[in-house]
DNA sequence: CTGTTAGCGCCTTCAT
DNA sequence: ATGAAGGCGCTAACAG
């Protein structure tokens, strides 16, 4: 299979040495005119550079990396791509680590445990210079994070109890506060939480922020619906669910683990007759949805800071490269906020 | 450089030569028992497992690839994440790519022209196996293809006018047809179509589509309002400038370019007293947005068969890769199909 | 400033 | 079935 050309159109593709062969140079000329244009003349540069372009060179960065023992890539896993809050990250990572003169490539979990193992699996083999990794919600974390051993690693969304790895989360209970605490404020006090189910951390955080909330409250209470998801059609379930068990309906603020959960119940309330949101039931949702702000009622939300999360992990996975981070593994805390609108403020909410 | 260690806490990377050491092998007989178990005694085998087990050796792919001159990731370039079609297109492309027994990478252009270059030009110096580029919506993409000289490479979402590659495209005519000839079905003659701007190839044809059928009915006409985009704002605009032309409105059915132009006018005529939809005028989207089919009305909608549309393009893009591939460039072209909800239907429609 | 050279870690004939 | 050796394309150190 020697001297068979491969089928069809392409040549292979053309090398370093074709390039100083043609520019009439050395081959490490070459080299240098890519890596440290400062160590040649300008003249051969135009010279190696007019080769580089007529052949269509373009460098091998298998070849490159495995001389130079670096990489200028850093991965990133992500448990879920459908979810924006995700993409929000990635957008954040990418922009930090295009800054520092590398590439993101993008490695989508799909939810599975098994496709996250197999994408630091990947990157490792490929010795990207670091990953990033935004881990499904499960206990399982250490161990296929444990998979990449050499490899700097830095989580997103997700804590290292035991401190092996650096990471940057937001401050889940905290935004159950803030929600709980806005519908207190609003005078509501016989309050109801929705989501599920509970074994997910955030949500477990997040229910646990609002219950330290309402126990602030001297007369005020909080009930709790767990659903399956935090889907419309969870919210849909879980209203229905709160209309059966006792109507009229005894609460008159909800905090929803999501904006989509909000949306549901809203929904479900809105074909009640005689039912009025904000006005019988004030709701506050989460993760500021896209989606939640341009609804019919729009959703007061808690709105977590995708891009930055993104962003500073990037910023730490760049230090521990680089070498410069410090000794002991740090997790970095971010704090989400409360962006009131319409299902909580009501006509006192002015768009824009 | 040589005797001194790499700082910090991580040893080297074990290579090939220190799994057959601690083996008691020569190092052929550990690429062996990774590339070709056949080769190699079941006894051998496990002793060189068991090595690569205790070192923690993972092969160094850029080794792998430079030495065997071919690579087992395939990358895809993408417009922009935040889009979930083009998410769909990734979930599928994963699946066959894996079925092949590779790996994919993603990389987001984010709506950048700049960027989708520069991503290609990662993959391509990366030596990947093939690419597939879900590219800008813009004139520039065979140019900016071009870059790739040498890598197959495989179009998702457009179509390759000079038929330099192969792709995978979706009939958005058909789209706009089907769309509309639902409306007429319906009984609807005063049609509008929302959407925008028509320099953007897929409304454009979506138009065309609506365009066509109108002209199949004697009576029908079609009237267009423009807009700068396909966001839920862009919709209410829409709708608040129609309401000025002229009321009532002297439309009986719209067309809209997505699901979020569609909701956007859907709720400024939810805030028109004794105006109903579908009663007064039928609405039809565009994209089965996730969020579409569960809002309050349910959209009527034309849905997009992303996933497919990414395995049929991985697909395409594993034959050129094993060179089977045929000699012309081919592009297939994916049907869309139409799903009527309440938003055409009214209560004719039930829900699941 | 330019040319020469020795590997980077692995795959792949070719002997054994 | 196993071992030895050349080379993939490039970088980095050194000599000129």
């Amino acid at each position: 299979m020697s001297d068979a050309t491969r089928k069809g159109t392409g040549r292979a593709q053309p090398s370093m040495s074709d390039v100083a062969k043609l520019a009439g140079v050395a081959i490490g000329t070459v080299s240098n005119t890519l890596n440290s244009p400062e160590k040649v003349t300008e003249a051969t540069r135009r010279r190696v550079m007019a080769a580089i372009a007529e052949l269509g060179f373009v460098r091998n960065d298998a070849a490159r990396s495995l001389a130079a023992g670096t990489s200028t890539t850093v991965g990133l896993v992500v448990a879920d791509l459908g979810n924006s809050f995700f993409v929000d990250i990635a957008r954040g990572a990418e922009a930090t680590v295009r800054q520092h003169g590398m590439n993101l490539l993008i490695a989508n979990s799909d939810v599975d445990l098994a496709k996250q193992s197999n994408n630091l699996a990947v990157f490792e083999q490929a010795r990207v210079a670091g990953v990033l990794l935004a881990p499904l919600d499960t206990p399982f974390v250490e161990v296929s994070a444990r998979l990449t051993s050499n490899t700097p690693l830095v989580l997103v969304n997700y804590e290292s109890r035991r401190k092996l790895y650096s990471g940057v989360v937001v401050d889940e209970r905290r935004g159950g506060f803030l929600a709980a605490r806005h519908v207190l404020d609003l005078g509501r006090r016989r309050l109801l939480f929705v989501g599920g189910p509970l074994s997910l951390r955030a949500v477990a955080e997040r229910y646990e922020g609002a219950q330290r909330a309402v126990a602030d409250v001297a007369d005020a209470t909080l009930d709790l619906v767990e659903t399956h998801g935090q889907n419309i059609r969870h919210g849909k379930q879980a209203a229905r669910e709160l209309v059966a068990r006792s109507n009229p309906i005894a609460i008159d603020g909800i905090v929803a683990a999501s904006d989509l959960l909000a949306i549901g119940v809203i929904q479900v309330f809105d074909e009640l007759a005689d039912f009025d949101v904000p006005g019988d039931v004030a709701i506050v949702g989460y993760d500021n949805n896209h989606f939640a702000s341009e609804s019919n009622v729009p959703v007061s939300t808690v709105s977590q800071p995708g891009e930055e999360m993104g962003r500073l992990a990037a910023e730490l996975l760049c230090e521990e490269i680089a070498g410069t981070a410090a000794r002991d593994k740090q997790t970095v805390v971010l704090q989400p906020h409360l962006l009131p609108r319409r299902s909580s403020l009501g006509d006192a909410w002015r768009r824009d």
